[in-house]
DNA sequence: GTCTATATCGGGATAGAC
DNA sequence: GTCTATCCCGATATAGAC
């Protein structure tokens, strides 16, 4: 029974697919939002017929919830960043970097899920109360550790937490006003590796670990 | 002719009538995007019979666009805090000061711009390529110009400005997320004097000018 | 598994009485 | 100026052939 150990091919094109699928989906969600996506742009964008679409999956709101799943692993992931560092300079210098690299690769994530979060969180309050939650208390106990090492000033952690998801997103979330502020271009490599400094510097001297 | 110096009681009614719309209008939007915004919503919202709703606003995007227009107004005036100071500290504290208290005041208005621009500003975009662009540019020579006078470190001023402004619209966009994470509870008045001041403390010490 | 054709419903907009 | 009834389109979802 090869099927346990290997995927058969018949599974591998079932994931391509849904790949595929995902990929168009958080797109569109991204650019039209859930009440302005339709299943038909969405099929289109991923050169599929729409029926395709509910062969796997069911409806529009469990496609819509896999994606918004999808960029709040990622940005758990990022967490690894702030954990395994011994000062803020480094950890929190990490995760901005982290999290600067998500907003450049996955905009259409991180919009997804702040349309998500703004319209109540009606799809996902759940991964708030909890896993969110959690990981949030986690944090805030590290940068008081810190704190009280003497290795930074004693600002509140919670709204240092929230300034750093407040400053990184907004370079996907509001991707595209920047982009009209800046002569309509999109950014550059070296215009995110700017963006990246200023935000670390700012943020590292105003916790006052600089 | 009366009518020219005070609005007859025709238009007063006119008015208010307008304004009942707007405010539900402001709300349905922000809680469900303009996709997910239904016309019968608002009108419930309203407590008026939905075919009123055409007969002040021809079109739902028409009645769209005055929401926005709204928000940003707001804004632009805010900036005034920014402008007539003569030091950093007291030009961004106050302009910090400003943009929290409207993050509190109108945090759908607030949560509508974002989801407008987010979707690439489809109908409002010629704000942002003249005024927005113009009023950006005015303060990025004010914060260039404190630097020039040693009151402030050298950062960018373009990407100061994003920091304010995400940080402080934060508070409104993903107000929701800040709310599950207080324990469920909206932010008391002392929780928000105390984001205000969390925010200008960091963002101060940041730029190097406390 | 894939696609065409279609049922069904909800929402924007309007006609026309009052 | 206000409201009821209705038109009409577009979108989700499905039936059923291949």
């Amino acid at each position: 029974m090869p099927d346990a150990v290997r995927p058969s091919k018949r599974e591998e094109t079932r994931r391509e697919t849904e790949r595929t699928i995902l990929a168009a989906a958080e797109k569109v969600f991204a650019e039209a939002g859930f009440g302005g996506a339709t299943m038909q742009l969405i099929a289109d964008m991923a050169g599929l017929p729409k029926a395709n679409l509910h062969y796997y999956f069911p409806t529009k709101e469990a496609l819509y919830r896999r994606v918004v799943g999808e960029i709040f692993e990622i940005w758990l992931q990022a967490a690894e960043a702030l954990d395994q560092a011994q000062c803020p300079v480094e950890g929190i210098g990490a995760y901005i970097d982290a999290k600067m690299e998500i907003s450049r690769r996955h905009p259409f994530g991180s919009k997804v899920w702040a349309s998500e979060v703004m319209h109540g969180a009606p799809v996902i309050q759940d991964y708030l109360e909890s896993t969110l939650r959690d990981w949030t208390e986690g944090r805030a106990a590290a940068i008081r550790r810190w704190i009280s090492n003497g290795q930074m000033q004693p600002v509140d952690p919670h709204h240092l937490l929230y300034m750093l998801w407040a400053t990184t997103q907004h370079y996907a979330d509001f991707g595209h006003q920047i982009e009209t502020l800046n002569g309509g271009r999109p950014l550059s490599d070296e215009d995110w590796a700017a963006a990246t400094r200023s935000v670390k510097e700012i943020i590292l001297r105003g916790v006052g670990a600089l």
